[in-house]
DNA sequence: ACCAGCTCCTGCTTGC
DNA sequence: TGCAAGCAGGAGCTGG
């Protein structure tokens, strides 16, 4: 499920009852998600100090005294919930466990973490912290969208000689590190730009629109708390809301809701997956 | 090297 | 109401 802004969502919610503290019991309560943990997670999570929370693409980076990082990937249904802490207006009382907490981290601050995922896509890591360039599932991802190191110029060369349909080459995650399904649905409606064009064929003034509303679709997202469909929840249980601003995902049969445009919105499947757009006003 | 398709897993929604 | 099929936000792997 989640993608950038949800990701970064959670971070934001996780950062306020870990960093600083101390982890001084870590359930994990299954080997593996959709790969084995790493070995003796818990007894190596344990006792831990809590540096802070970053995040590289969609993976939370939780870097701990000693050197080490724990990686989180969400996957698709992941859920990082918090309770057992003042989180802004939530008073949350220790939850029970629930089906699918995977991996349970109590905290020195009296706060439980528990990572819950029901489809097991998710995935967590330990490595060390200067060898993120070594990391697995680190070392190929692309430029940070929202970073200095996106530009027309890094886009350009991504799509250079790519003959895959754009929609596929903004979720290659090699060209650009974050975008899923939804938001690469919504930058190019947003830009006008058919889903189905070839990535190599987008001219570079197209492609200077395609930068800053990369951005634009991803800094508004995180601003209302990510999009809940059917999983993502903030870290103290709180629902996203930009599901209400989508212009196209999801909206199969609807008229296009561009000022001037009377298209009606579209569902194709490219390389497995749907992508909603307007035949209209999207070329 | 590139690209499309398949796959992992559970749960929710849809259609008969 | 019941049941099966279809679908889901990710991303690694395979084979053409």
């Amino acid at each position: 499920m989640p993608e950038l802004p949800e990701v970064e969502t959670v971070r934001r919610g996780l950062e306020p009852v870990m960093a600083g503290r101390k982890i001084i019991a870590a359930d994990v309560r299954r080997a593996d998600l959709r790969w084995p943990f790493p070995p003796d997670m818990g007894a190596r999570l344990t006792g831990r100090g809590v540096l802070r929370l970053r995040r590289r693409s969609k993976y939370i980076l939780v870097d701990l005294e000693g050197d080490e990082t724990l990686l989180i990937h969400l996957g698709m249904s992941g859920r990082m919930q918090v309770s057992g802490s003042k989180l802004g207006n939530f008073e949350h009382e220790i939850q029970p466990l629930e089906k699918h907490d995977h991996v349970v981290l109590d905290m020195d601050n009296g706060a439980r973490v528990a990572f819950n995922d029901a489809r097991r896509f998710g995935a967590m890591d330990l490595f060390p912290t200067d060898q993120e360039a070594s990391q697995k599932l680190l070392a190929n991802l692309g430029p940070e969208p929202l970073g200095n190191g996106f530009s027309v110029e890094t886009l350009c060369q991504g799509f250079e000689g790519k003959k895959a349909p754009v929609k596929n080459a903004l979720l290659d995650q090699r060209i650009v590190a974050g975008l899923g399904n939804i938001y690469v649905c919504e930058v190019l409606h947003r830009t006008g730009i058919s889903p189905k064009r070839q990535a190599g064929a987008i001219s570079v003034q197209r492609i200077e629109t395609l930068v800053p509303a990369i951005r634009e679709v991803l800094f508004e997202a995180i601003d209302a708390g990510g999009s809940s469909l059917r999983d993502h929840r903030q870290a103290d249980g709180a629902l996203g809301y930009f599901q209400h601003r989508f212009q196209v995902y999801g909206r199969e049969g609807s008229a296009c809701r561009r000022s001037g445009c009377s298209g009606s919105i579209a569902r194709i499947v490219q390389s497995g997956r749907s992508s909603f757009y307007c035949p209209q006003c999207q070329r």
